[in-house]
DNA sequence: AATCTAATTCGATAAATATCGAATTAGATT
DNA sequence: AATCTAATTCGATATTTATCGAATTAGATT
């Protein structure tokens, strides 16, 4: 989930939060203290802070009357740190469905009996194609040629154009007029 | 302003938007495939990469039909970097004003006509009121007890508390019988 | 030149949220 | 125990904004 991440940027994407939160950076502020310097009411300043303390950005003790709020700069850095390395980022988009963009393009050039309306022009929407196609064939398989026709007339009547963008791209090899499927991933 | 810093928060504050910088983390991607990948509209990816555009965080190119949308990794680590510093992180409360508190309290103690309705018991109001009292003194010069009291009696009766606060806050030094201001700053 | 296609903009709508004032709570001071 | 005081919670309101579909635009392909 990329929900941690969400609450931290949300807390921080407010500009009387903000600012809290650069004063809290110079020394420790009470509710009423802070309502002050930024001209809000103590309970809207509750509020933000409740929000800052939810994301882990700040902490609160009781001091007399008062409950003093403390900037916690080791989250603050560990969210910098995460900000600059590759995994930290691509962490962020893990439960992205990466499939879905090939699901997309199948289902727009299908029919329902499975068979291609058409064999799209465009490169990409192409290969999400050929992707789909070349799971007819297993691997470690040796296939002639007829053998392969046979198998892509099932998707389109023009099977000479599929097996040849099928090796071009590819995702099938041939040699002295046998084809086998590349090992995917 | 913090606005800069504002707009780059907002810009990260969407799980939509979050998913989108984890992708283009790893390639590039047109606003069709992002689209696919998020099952969103195209429009509403647009309208997304608006944002993250604004706040530089990508950059867009055309190749053929295309845009294509890439992650501009500088701004993202020049961000990451300031929210370590404390230069950093001050800079983002620039514009707070740092005697908005005293003047609250001050507000809330005097009168119209300027004098004292009571003396705050509580040390942080006490000594915003301080702050403001010890202005009528001028630094550099001797007073006698008898002038000092004639002076804090514009605020408040009982002058010997104020005289009092005054020194043991600091603001003001006292030898000999003789008072006189600490500089500021 | 005519036609496609992806991207963008625009208008509308529904959901999220910043702010306030009133009521309540939790703690400390007397 | 009784009283104060700051903080919090709650309810209401106005603003912001995420999302979509329709219309338009900008570019490339034919």
């Amino acid at each position: 989930m990329n929900g941690e991440w969400v609450d931290f940027f949300k807390a921080l994407a407010d500009s009387n939060r903000l600012k809290i939160v650069g004063l809290l950076a110079e020394k420790s502020y009470s509710v009423e203290e802070l309502a002050a310097l930024l001209k809000l009411k103590p309970s809207t300043v509750s509020h933000h802070l409740s929000k800052l303390a939810q994301a882990e950005l700040v902490r609160s003790h009781a001091e007399s009357y008062y409950s003093v709020y403390e900037l916690d700069r080791a989250v603050l850095e560990e969210k910098a740190r995460a900000l600059f390395s590759q995994a930290g980022l691509s962490a962020v988009a893990a439960e992205v469905d990466m499939d879905a963009y090939d699901a997309k393009v199948l289902r727009d050039f299908s029919r329902r009996d499975g068979r291609l309306k058409t064999i799209p022009a465009q490169r990409k929407k192409l290969d999400a194609i050929l992707r789909h196609v070349a799971r007819s064939f297993e691997p470690g398989i040796r296939y002639s040629e007829k053998r392969v026709n046979e198998i892509l007339s099932r998707y389109h009547e023009d099977t000479a154009l599929l097996r040849r963008e099928l090796v071009g791209s590819g995702l099938m090899k041939r040699e002295d007029g046998e084809y086998w499927k590349v090992a995917n991933e």
